[in-house]
DNA sequence: GGCGTCCGACTTGTATGGTAGTGTATGCAT
DNA sequence: ATGCATACACTACCATACAAGTCGGACGCC
């Protein structure tokens, strides 16, 4: 649970707190008290108390003064926008990857894919899900849109959250590592339509999905 | 200087710095002491601290532990990848505001782009940006992107700062009016490649006036 | 039994004191 | 005069205590 080091006390908490939200370990419509997760993490009340202020601008969780503190149920409106903040922000990317690219960080994604295909061949949700954060990370610094990245950070963790309910088996993983390899091959053509519908294509898939997660787990969705 | 009354102390604090900040009323290398605005403020300094943390996430100050916080210098590569952001989003928008767009909403920027013609023309900065915010934001909402708006507000923020620096008189704003007609033209003949390129050639508009800004500022700018 | 009121156990928000780290100034030795 | 060690002022960070609000249940009353 708590396995980050670096940074202050406010950040680890955060930072743990994100990644259990994320994959799910604690559910949507969850409670968290900051008294109850202070102790968990032997720290006072104040750094959990920032890190919540700080889940609640990404809207993870909601923070209602004096009623309590919980985690934010999935919204499919919410998540249409994060899919089309994506969707213009990394089309955009791409498009500029086909005019420059970072050869070092182009060699550094074929790593990237290739754990990720090894990820998914496990069916290591986890393990595949930070693989795809770094590819789409990747891309953006390659292209010079590192900046830009952090914009999409933030959207993505919902995306992120949502697709933990729609990654079962390999099955359902390794297509989306083609579509990654799609991409990467309308960079290498220097085909910026090519590359970017490539691009749509994929960031699409949540939406394909997502209706059966939300017909079988109906409580997680507001 | 302190005139929001609602929301907690934090809170408030916070949108008090920003439009501070964001109004170069604090300018950017300024130093900044929890101990000095808590006493401003009439709170105490843990309010003043969760200020600082929610700015420095937007990266409008720099939190240096135990060193001590200060306004960031403006910065020209935030700023062309803040524009590249914007574009991108933004003209997403408008393409898809061309597709359907709420009538009221269009009504209510007409008014809007009214106001900003006339705070223009009495040479009125804050005012004129109060409604060039207004205006996106509108658009955004009018489109059914109303939380995409969040992802652009964060990054507006740092242009509208070094937009005080390239806004002097009423000739230096209204072209700005004209370019948000333009974009309603596009919007209004329902025409997405016209209404999108209205839109790029007003974000770019940061791009012409910043050199200028910077020679002449160079302080100001890291 | 049903309803209204009050009290208490929660919650988050704020204030304050203490701690550890950093930068600077000062005084001393060279 | 210069280089270095030390003391001090200042910072952010964290822990603790207190304040203010909310929700639920017990109790008395009708």
């Amino acid at each position: 649970m708590i396995e980050v080091t670096t940074g202050s006390a406010a950040e680890r908490v955060e930072a743990s707190l994100r990644r259990s939200i994320i994959a799910l370990d604690v559910l949507p419509g969850t409670r968290l008290s900051e008294q109850e997760i202070a102790v968990r993490h032997g720290v006072s009340r104040q750094p959990v108390r920032e890190a919540f202020i700080g889940l609640s601008r990404t809207r993870l969780v909601e923070v209602r003064p004096q009623r309590g503190t919980v985690v934010t149920k999935i919204s499919v409106p919410r998540l249409m926008q994060a899919r089309f903040v994506r969707e213009a922000i990394e089309t955009a990317v791409v498009r500029r990857a086909c005019e420059t690219f970072d050869p070092a960080s182009r060699r550094r994604i074929d790593d990237v894919v290739a754990l990720q295909a090894e990820r998914a061949a496990l069916g290591d949700h986890a393990g595949f899900q930070r693989a795809d954060t770094l590819f789409h990370a990747a891309l953006a610094e390659g292209a010079g849109c590192a900046l830009a990245w952090e914009s999409v950070r933030d959207v993505k963790a919902h995306l992120d959250r949502a697709c933990q309910l729609t990654l079962a088996d390999p099955a359902t993983m390794l297509p989306l590592v083609e579509q990654h390899r799609a991409i990467l091959a309308g960079l290498d053509a220097r085909d910026p339509d090519a590359a970017a519908e490539a691009m749509r294509h994929h960031l699409w898939e949540i939406v394909r999905a997502l209706p059966r997660a939300e017909a079988r787990y109906p409580d997680l969705f507001e």
